[in-house]
DNA sequence: GCCCCAAATGCAAGCGCTTACATTTCTTGC
DNA sequence: GCAAGAAATGTAAGCGCTTGCATTTGGGGC
């Protein structure tokens, strides 16, 4: 260890300015408190020395950190960006910061960051979806954390979210599909198990094949991982299958980008030979050519909305209302009749 | 405010399983320092309590956080995200926690940032580029924070950074393309004012242009935001240029792909009738049609060994090394001889 | 010049944890 | 069964900050 100097705390701020620590922290916290040359002594002092507040000890002493945090499954692409963006943005008009954890879709590593999120002040947790152990929200209820759960929406559940149907939304998209005339129908998934949000999607699938008087047993089935790569060899799977499905529904855009891009690769074209559809409608959806037919998500509304909750909740300490949004299928380039 | 349940905390804990404090924050901390049953009476009551440590708190009295910060520019898209995971990634294998920040590629906010990372105990951190006010490096150095630059790499800088020279990446390309027999030539960027790989970038452009014997001043050169859609709407205004360039350099893959839609939406042929490069290659720069023609990073290489040098750093005091990492054009669809 | 009130500042008690040091409780060898 | 050392546990002093309350200071009004 070099020789280090000591980092500059409250005391060594008020010892220059020739005042009491209670005077720096009143100049820092609350300024119009203070004289005016004072609190100008103490600025002064505080850039020379290059002091920062120990958001610790403040945390302690004031038992509040205007801290949100936020759990995503992943950062890897910008499903969730936007509307975390969005619940940050709003956060920052009260005064609240977000931290943000990403878990790659593992559960247990979940736990850990929203423990690791709590011990840092948390005041309150967005989550993605519901499914987790129940064990974790009685931590949340006993450390008086409220938690918004997001990118779904279940109207039996008793937790407060701000989300959409997920296999409402899906179900509609089906009901489309199959209306134009496609019977043999594939499906690429995120891992149902693990994730709520694409099972729901799931059952939406295999919901509206039941309206249609179609066995759902037919429906081609794979699950995978996230990622353009392996919805490009979920694809190629998907379409050896015989009879040879014609339409294939992913369960999300980053999976249908990459089933787009095989089928280019493989000569087959689309939306010709085969219809592809996505979910999510992020930016990629239009980037790619044909353009994704896909569920349009209101994220930016979702992230918005559930910082106005929990900031109306950790105001009033009233519960949180639920909100569902509507989604809405967007039909570009990839979904023709059969 | 409703009645809430005081928060439990280590006195609780201890009160609870019969033992002093010390011991329980042992049985946490070090847990074969204290007998097989008192450990276990320990964590019953840490779970019937729904007890966790309180970060600040632990934070003071240990005087340690392991915790690292990140901050950067944007998470809307995944050019940081690979790197950081890598980052992440790395610093977990030393029991090191990161924290996620971004700026909207705004220098205010990224101040902002830095100060609050640092108040939430950051003992280190990992910054995108080389420009911004020195007080800060000055206020970094009064806190004790190292700090490790990416993205970039001055080898005229005393700073320390794990990065690859924008430069002479956008050098070779360029050089490449001239080879090709490009003459009009032009280029889409981020905000070169703010962003300094954005300048290094434009800098490789004129330095490669010079070299073949062309006037620098012949470059059509336009700024745009951080976008696809801004991407498109530039490669609009560049196309609109009397001579019409023949091949469009942009800054990055997500103008780049941005400017490739635009020109399918106008009836422009890539790359028969205009070539159109990339900078960083991510994972939209081969989804696209035709695949995107840029100069790759080594992302998680680059993250891997930043906060390996961080690690060091922290563990011997010693200052840290400076990388430079290689980058590599990577030749697709986009690019064709004139 | 004095009194009174408001404004400005200081004092000191914690916030919840870790850890050096002191103390108690086991083991073990004889 | 006992001494001696090891293992387990307890005691208590802070870590850097906020804040209720006490004290000082500074102006007016008379």
């Amino acid at each position: 260890m070099p020789a280090q100097r000591p980092i500059p705390t409250l005391q060594d701020v008020a010892a220059r300015s020739g005042v009491s620590t209670a005077t720096v922290s009143r100049a820092i916290n609350f300024p119009d408190q203070v004289a005016p040359r004072t609190r100008e002594r103490v600025k002064a002092a505080i850039s020379e020395l290059g002091y920062s507040p120990n958001f610790g000890a403040r945390a302690m002493a004031a038992r509040r950190t205007n801290t949100i945090g936020a759990i995503i499954p992943t950062m890897e692409n910008a499903i969730f960006a936007r509307g975390l963006q969005a619940f940050q943005d709003e956060l920052r008009q009260h005064g609240l910061t977000m931290l943000v954890a990403s878990t790659a879709y593992q559960p247990a590593s979940e736990e850990e960051q929203i423990r690791s999120l709590v011990a840092r002040g948390a005041e309150a947790l967005l989550l993605i979806g519901y499914h987790r152990d129940p064990e974790i929200y009685r931590f949340l209820e006993a450390q008086g954390v409220p938690v918004i759960l997001t990118w779904a929406f279940d109207a039996a559940s008793p937790l407060a979210s701000v989300g959409f149907d997920n296999a409402a939304a899906m179900q509609e998209m089906t009901a489309k599909v199959i209306e134009m005339g496609h019977r043999d129908l594939a499906m690429i998934s995120a891992n149902t198990a693990l994730n709520d949000r694409a099972k729901a999607r799931h059952d939406g699938v295999l919901a509206a094949m039941q309206d249609a008087g179609l066995s759902a047993r037919d429906l081609i089935f794979i699950e995978t991982e996230y990622g353009i790569e392996e919805g490009a060899r979920a694809f190629e799977q998907v379409m050896a299958a015989d009879p040879r499905p014609t339409a294939v529904l992913c369960g999300n855009d980053v999976l249908a980008v990459g089933a787009l891009r095989r089928a280019r690769d493989m000569g087959i074209r689309v939306p010709e030979d085969v219809s592809i559809t996505g979910f999510d409608d992020i930016e990629l959806a239009k980037v790619v050519y044909p353009a994704l037919t896909t569920v349009h998500v209101p994220h930016r509304e979702m992230g918005r909305l559930a910082a106005k909750a929990l900031v109306n909740c950790l105001d009033t300490g009233k519960p949180m209302e639920k909100v569902r949004l509507e989604t809405k299928s967007v039909y570009r380039g990839t979904l023709a009749p059969r």
